[in-house]
DNA sequence: ATAATAATTTAGACAAATCTAAAAATAATT
DNA sequence: AATTATTTTTAGATTTGTCTAAATTATTAT
């Protein structure tokens, strides 16, 4: 009652992260997210429902029960955590670590996860700033305030990447940004709304409103 | 073409070990080392054989060819990787290391696997004594010499533990006995080929013909 | 409000890995 | 060498997760 398949167990981090933008989910988005036909997310669904693990309606889409969701959390923790280790301990760089994460996450043995959890000391963010839920599923989720909210002259820190996309990290890498980088504000460009930056490590750069918004950052006091 | 699943994988890996005490593997070896039933094996067989991984003639077992050969070696390096990073860096007990990395050792990332290694420095064999292939492949085989052959008086050190069942590793657990641990025979009794030995941690035993023909060692010097 | 469009489900099929029961081949025994 | 026993294979089914094509339901636009 407590196996679930690898298949099964992608379905369910797809749904809650779906579920971050809206209240049910689709098969349609669900497909989409998945590369998976639409008929085979209606199969899915039933076996998923009939396990209790969403509630599915024929025609109006899905969300996660109590059971559903907890489940989806651990998967997230196990991505995450593993995640963390491959950037800090194994030199993987962000680009990397989301891909064979997406493997290590099905290893379901309780003990390894709390035991490299404790190995990692208990980190609360993995490389691209998401918070990694604790052991009973507790996850801080910081403000979500953008780059493109900051104002002239004033400097935060990087907390989180929106869009994780390889060409999104790609870009960051290029310009030198990532968790934690120190980031000053030189001029705001009113007119396409990008803007002048300065980061902590002495390089200055061009970004466009596109990538500001996928910048969080926090005060850096 | 480069690509398995892990019920292939543990097939491969299950006949290069029943390789190791017989040229070739039969159909009911096979099925009871994997606990699958003898017509699903036969089924599998057909299969690797057409992948050009087993040599297989109906009725006369089967054996590994060359590229058969190289994939498992690299599937039990990734088990043996594994099996030393959960015993020396998350702290499992040597029980419980087989289980978890039997999951873990179907993670088939090429740079996993470079990476882990460098970062546990290239250890040449797990927490069992087994040798650990390196990127290449090659492993080296240490001399079997058993607990069984040490004369009275002598000292040996402990390299590898042939069976290596929970029954047997609780034994070796009880009697602080483990890979690295120095042993002297006290007094060997050549009633039941038992025999007295004392460990460098200062824990005397006494050890069955069954359990000192598991134990291997090499000289002290 | 009805027709056109889009989303979703059903129906039927397939590949992978397994099973049981029965048939066939090999090995052992008298 | 013939019979018995053992091993292995074949035949037919099952489960899981997927697919395509057709049918159905919901939504949008005229």
């Amino acid at each position: 009652m407590d196996n679930f398949s690898t298949a099964q167990e992608n379905y369910l981090k797809t749904i809650y992260h779906l579920q971050q933008t809206a209240e049910t989910v689709s098969t349609n988005d669900l497909a989409a997210a998945l590369g998976t036909a639409p008929a085979s997310i209606t199969d899915m669904l039933k076996k998923l429902s009939k396990k209790g693990l969403v509630s599915y309606k024929a025609y109006y889409g899905c969300h996660l029960t109590a059971p559903g969701t907890d489940k989806a959390i651990g998967i997230i923790r196990r991505h995450r955590l593993w995640e963390y280790f491959l950037s800090q301990k194994l030199g993987f760089s962000w680009e990397e670590v989301h891909e064979v994460a997406e493997e290590l996450e099905h290893v379901s043995n309780e003990k390894l996860i709390l035991k490299l959890d404790e190995f990692l000391g208990f980190p609360r963010t993995d490389p691209h700033g998401d918070p990694i839920p604790d052991a009973k599923g507790k996850m801080v989720q910081q403000q979500q305030i953008s780059l493109a909210s900051l104002p002239e002259k004033k400097a935060a820190v990087v907390t989180q990447i929106g869009n994780q996309s390889p060409e999104v990290l790609e870009m960051l890498d290029e310009k030198n940004i990532a968790i934690g980088t120190r980031i000053q504000v030189i001029k705001k460009y009113p007119f396409d709304e990008s803007m002048e930056i300065k980061t902590d490590n002495r390089h200055q750069s061009h970004i466009t409103r596109e990538l500001s918004q996928n910048i969080f950052i926090k005060g850096s006091s």
